[in-house]
DNA sequence: TATCTTCTTTGTGGTAAAGTTGTGG
DNA sequence: GCCACAACTTTACCACAAAGAAGAT
């Protein structure tokens, strides 16, 4: 049995021509926007999808490192490599590699920040304190061991996995473990394929204007290690949402909002209920999150402590890019730069046609028709 | 639990019809 | 501003193999 060659370095820096960000055509692309047909680089992507509302929705996925074209949904650690459905199939039929150690590989949505980027690329082990990825002064990322990134590819099952678990377990003391859901598979972020340096890179590049990466403190100067996906105060919201205290008015927080986003599965289905209610998984679809003019919770993160203080950052960019979390109306400025980022957009759309199965296009073409139509064939 | 059967859903392209936009009187 | 017309764009339609789901054995 012969195995397809896992790709050399060189011959992935030779293939990067082919990677270009369909976005700013300059940086190498390794995502890639089902909705938008596009390859994107992080920066790009970060900057692409938080346009708006609708945007901050769209599924991105690893780029296959095989064809350079499509979405990954396949991890194969024997050939450290994520491919796309036609890749995956092209190299592991069973005249190949049918044995080979691989698994599925999920696209996330919304806005995540570095550090949940780093998590979606499996370099952030959250179960192993002390070894995990931190930031240096100048925001660049480094590793607790140099033995690569298989250290650090372990998936801890969430403590819940839906708002059905929170309510069943609400009662109990112990920590929100979701009830009837099977465990997730381990290793189930280790995702970053053979473009992993790349990856890396750009996620250096993103932490350099990332300044409160870590914890929402602003203190970038320190080394930090990256905090757990959800942390302990945003699960202590949730209890309080999941009807706890019913009367309690849901409170939603900067260090949420800083982390949420959502992981979808190759299908579109959500996959990860790493937050605890997935309707909320996007900003501000839920009533209850939309600030209030006279809310002084969101009143204080609109306007800070100091009328002259900024407002968190991720909550102040929500407020601009989605109008119905503005209890302000748009400065003519922020209206301004929202359309050009959604013209920019709008120039890197792709509207080619792209064909799933090729063996229905060559039996749609032979096909014998009427007026266009299929006509029907006596047998 | 595994296998088989049946049913349902999906995707494919060329054409016509419907809808939209632009232009001139 | 209104209308007519042309040009252009979008959408619906068709049959059927393949894939997947569901149920039966």
């Amino acid at each position: 049995m012969t195995d397809p060659p896992v790709l050399e370095q060189d011959q992935v820096d030779q293939r990067t021509p082919n990677r270009l960000c369909d976005f700013c055509s300059a940086s190498t692309a390794t995502l890639y926007c089902r909705a938008d047909s596009a390859k994107l680089c992080l920066t790009c992507d970060r900057e692409v999808h938080s346009t708006n509302q609708l945007f901050i929705k769209h599924t991105r996925s690893l780029l296959c490192d095989a064809c350079d074209s499509s979405p990954a949904s396949i991890f194969c650690s024997t050939h450290g490599s994520v491919f796309c459905q036609n890749c995956d199939w092209e190299s592991h039929s069973l005249s190949l590699s049918p044995v080979h150690d691989r698994r599925p590989v999920e696209g996330f949505t919304g806005r995540p920040s570095v550090t949940d980027l780093l998590s979606v690329f499996g370099v952030d082990d959250l179960g192993k304190k002390g070894q995990g990825v931190v930031f240096d002064a100048d925001g660049l990322v480094g590793y607790g061991s140099d033995d690569g990134l298989s250290d650090y590819l372990v998936w801890d099952t969430p403590s819940f996995a839906s708002l059905d678990d929170l309510i069943a377990s609400s009662g109990s003391e112990h920590n929100f473990q979701a009830m009837g859901v099977p465990p997730l598979p381990k290793n189930r972020n280790a995702v970053c394929g053979q473009h992993k340096e790349e990856i890396l890179h750009q996620l250096r590049d993103m932490a350099k204007l990332e300044p409160n990466v870590d914890d929402g403190q602003g203190d970038s100067k320190a080394l930090v290690e990256l905090k757990p996906l959800v942390p302990e105060q945003t699960i202590e919201q949730t209890r309080n949402f999941a009807g706890i205290k019913q009367d309690e008015e849901p409170r939603i927080t900067p260090t949420y909002e800083a982390t949420k986003f959502q992981w979808y599965s190759d299908t579109g289905e959500v996959a990860d209920q790493g937050l605890p209610y997935p309707n909320l998984g996007s900003y501000v679809e839920t009533d209850c999150l939309v600030p209030d003019k006279d809310s002084d919770i969101c009143q204080g993160h609109m306007n800070g402590s100091n009328e002259n203080e900024s407002p968190h950052p991720v909550i102040s960019e929500a407020f601009q890019v989605f109008p119905k979390v503005s209890a302000r109306e748009l400065t003519s400025q922020e209206r301004e730069t929202a359309i050009s980022r959604y013209k920019e957009k709008k120039k890197s759309r792709r509207y080619d046609k792209h064909i799933r199965y090729e063996s229905r296009k060559v039996r749609a073409e032979s096909r014998t028709r009427v007026r266009g139509r299929f006509a029907k064939v006596d047998h």
